[in-house]
DNA sequence: TAGCAACAATTAACATGTTAAGGAAATAGC
DNA sequence: GCTATTTCCTTAACATGTTAATTGTTGCTA
């Protein structure tokens, strides 16, 4: 007896894509009127929360390529966002840190996004959110716990 | 007492990308070998299951945007994997089939892709494999049961 | 039937994802 | 101290994501 794949419509990738779609389709409205993407909305998020650091590690943070960040960071470098200086003691490195303005984004955004995902807990339950998250992290490649 | 965001490790989108990495790094890793995208991959995927069908219903099913598909059956056309006929009845329309090249791609990997669909399986549990699939799909912004 | 709204699909423009190649600096090992 | 390797970061090239504008068709309606 031959088995056959998953229909697309239980194939976990693709449930993967639509609930991304689902979960950020309000952030993006919200960011929209801020008039920045999402990905450089998750390296603020990543900066004011945890500080100045260097490019890898803020790359691996926001689960974001380094190419990617690369171009990201120049975009925000260039809205005033960050500051990038590079490290004296290995010139290789690139130590990032967010500005004031930068926080200014977050604070402004602060209780809205709070309210988006309250929404969204209220969407699961509780208890729902939390075993989603559990679920997540067994699939994520980093750290596998 | 002001409520602060939920830390950027325990955030919900950044969850999802996340394990989208870690369910996607095998299946990419097959799909390089075939020489298409996953994008490509999955359009293929439902015209497989489904059969033929217009560009819109196509673009939903395979979770992509209208002006994505758009560029991707005009690779997959140039590759000889899919056909694309006009409605005769509503020139506006367009029909989108796979051909049988299209189908060998499906049916050469098919062992394979159910080898990773088990392992992903095993890597969560059975239940835990349900459970996160009814999870997304209370997030999916299309069905929303 | 002329005009207009609605619709399917494409194109454009910009940002990011992804892989590969390249450049500069640090390090290991001899 | 010199070379080979490794590491951090950038650039390039192509595919996709995303929003907006555009084209071609259909259908409605005044």
């Amino acid at each position: 007896m031959t088995k056959r794949l998953p229909t697309t419509d239980r194939s976990l990738p693709i449930a993967l894509i639509r609930a991304r779609e689902g979960v950020m389709a309000p952030i993006r409205d919200m960011l929209t009127e801020t008039g920045i993407t999402e990905q450089q909305w998750r390296v603020l998020r990543v900066l004011a929360e945890h500080g100045r650091m260097d490019a890898k590690t803020l790359a691996e943070r926001a689960s974001l390529l380094f190419p990617s960040l690369t171009r990201i960071a120049s975009t925000l470098r260039d809205k005033g966002f960050i500051t990038q200086t590079r490290d004296d003691k290995d010139r290789r490195r690139q130590f990032i840190e967010i500005t004031t303005a930068g926080q200014k984004i977050i604070d402004d955004r602060q209780a809205q996004s709070l309210e988006i995902v309250t929404d969204l807990k209220k969407t699961l339950g509780a208890d729902n959110y939390e075993t989603l998250l559990d679920l997540l992290s067994m699939l994520d490649p980093i750290k596998q716990d």
